[in-house]
DNA sequence: GGGTCTCACTTACACCGTAAGTCCGCAACC
DNA sequence: GGTTGCGGACTTACGGTGTAAGTGAGACCC
């Protein structure tokens, strides 16, 4: 009565490789194609083993739980992100290089960004980022302080931006009734503009949209006193 | 046998106010109570209803279900905020006091806002901040399609800044070792800006930062050419 | 051969969200 | 007063979750 959860209980000795053996990588890998097939809320124990053919308790031997695995999942994404492309290039350039490269990963795997967004987000799992980012400061004549300072305000900017769109697409999503019609479901008294603006409003321009806060970033730095050290 | 749960399974005639009645609002403010007292995982329907001495099940003859319990945390949250202080204003106040506004709300539920953030976060709930935002627009003198963009650019480094210092906080939390000695943790051969800012780094001034970030939006929107619509 | 280590396995437990059905006290009506 | 209807809290049950604990088979080294 135990053939209902694997047809042999070990594999024959002869054909021992017909599964390739449980690995920490191998476990992330099916975690991120599992969420990005069915979304994060699906990602359970039981269903990666599933999908590794395997019992859930043996991930355990490879992972410490399951908030080890979506850590795993964050540092996979993040661990993708070319943050050094071209070193010696402008630093405004070099920006919207380090800027595109999230907006990319996160293009690549829209529903583990979320996931990555949600965790902790700072610390060893940035470090390229941020040193990439400091660099960049530096080359840019920044002093220390507001070298970070810019660092900081740049990551708020594109994470919120990676989550807005995120959440504005969702929410388009559900409303897949006629768009410019929203003056049906929005009070014109109280929300006149939103109204009014209804059409950029339900048709984003995502790439337009991130391009234009980036830029206006990026022109208030230029802009900005350098300080001497 | 049933006495473990109730004490008399029902409230005699005399003092029937000894437990008020369960509502839809007492069920989103106990929930509330619960995730800044023990975060977010710790909401269960069973704990909900424990708090409120009830069974896990009663809560469905108010609520449509656990998501429906935080779609209401979130909308709490938002309708706290203080859209509209002072509509007569400079526009540049006006967004300093919408931003602020944010903040104090996520300072007055650090571990609620989390849970904002990770919800839909655009659509109905987040109507008031829009209005406001492209009024402060419109009175800046800006187009509608810039506006909108405007909007955008700002609620992204609103959302991501919150998100980030939560984080930011929570790291820190977590390596209370002797902060100043990054150096250990961090290869300085491959990181040696990070090591070099650990100061600034491990001792954020999350208020300075965050008006640092805010102004160089404001200052890069003053610069922005007026286009006549 | 005997020992030890690795690693997948099973069992078990406490908890979760919620579908379904029960039952009681209050209020309204004849 | 008696009857009825019903809102709302109750219980039970089901299939799912994460994971602690223990088992046993193969591989390796002495």
């Amino acid at each position: 009565m135990a053939e209902q959860t694997t047809g042999d209980t070990l594999p024959a000795a002869g054909e021992a490789a017909a599964r390739p053996p449980l690995t920490y990588g191998r476990i992330i890998h099916t975690a991120i194609a599992l969420i990005e097939r069915e979304g994060a809320q699906a990602l359970s124990m039981r269903r990666v083993g599933a999908e590794l053919g395997v019992a859930a308790m043996s991930l355990y031997n490879h992972v410490a739980g399951k908030e080890a695995i979506l850590d795993g999942v964050a540092d996979a994404i993040l661990a993708g992100l070319e943050t050094e492309a071209d070193p010696g290039a402008d630093w405004r350039d070099r920006i919207r290089a380090l800027a595109h490269a999230f907006r990319r990963a996160a293009q690549e795997h829209p529903r583990c960004m979320s996931v990555v967004l949600s965790r902790t987000m700072d610390w060893t799992r940035s470090l390229p980022v941020i040193e990439t980012m400091l660099t960049i400061g530096e080359q840019a004549g920044f002093e220390r302080r507001t070298a970070v300072r810019l660092m900081r305000a740049f990551m708020a900017y594109v994470l919120g931006t990676l989550m807005r769109e995120e959440g504005t697409a969702r929410a388009l999503r559900q409303v897949n009734l006629d768009r410019d019609r929203i003056g049906d479901l929005v009070d014109p008294a109280r929300f006149p503009h939103v109204v009014r603006a209804s059409r950029e409003l339900m048709h984003p321009d995502f790439d337009g949209e991130f391009a234009f806060g980036l830029e206006l970033l990026i022109g208030a730095m230029e802009r900005l006193p350098r300080d001497a050290c």
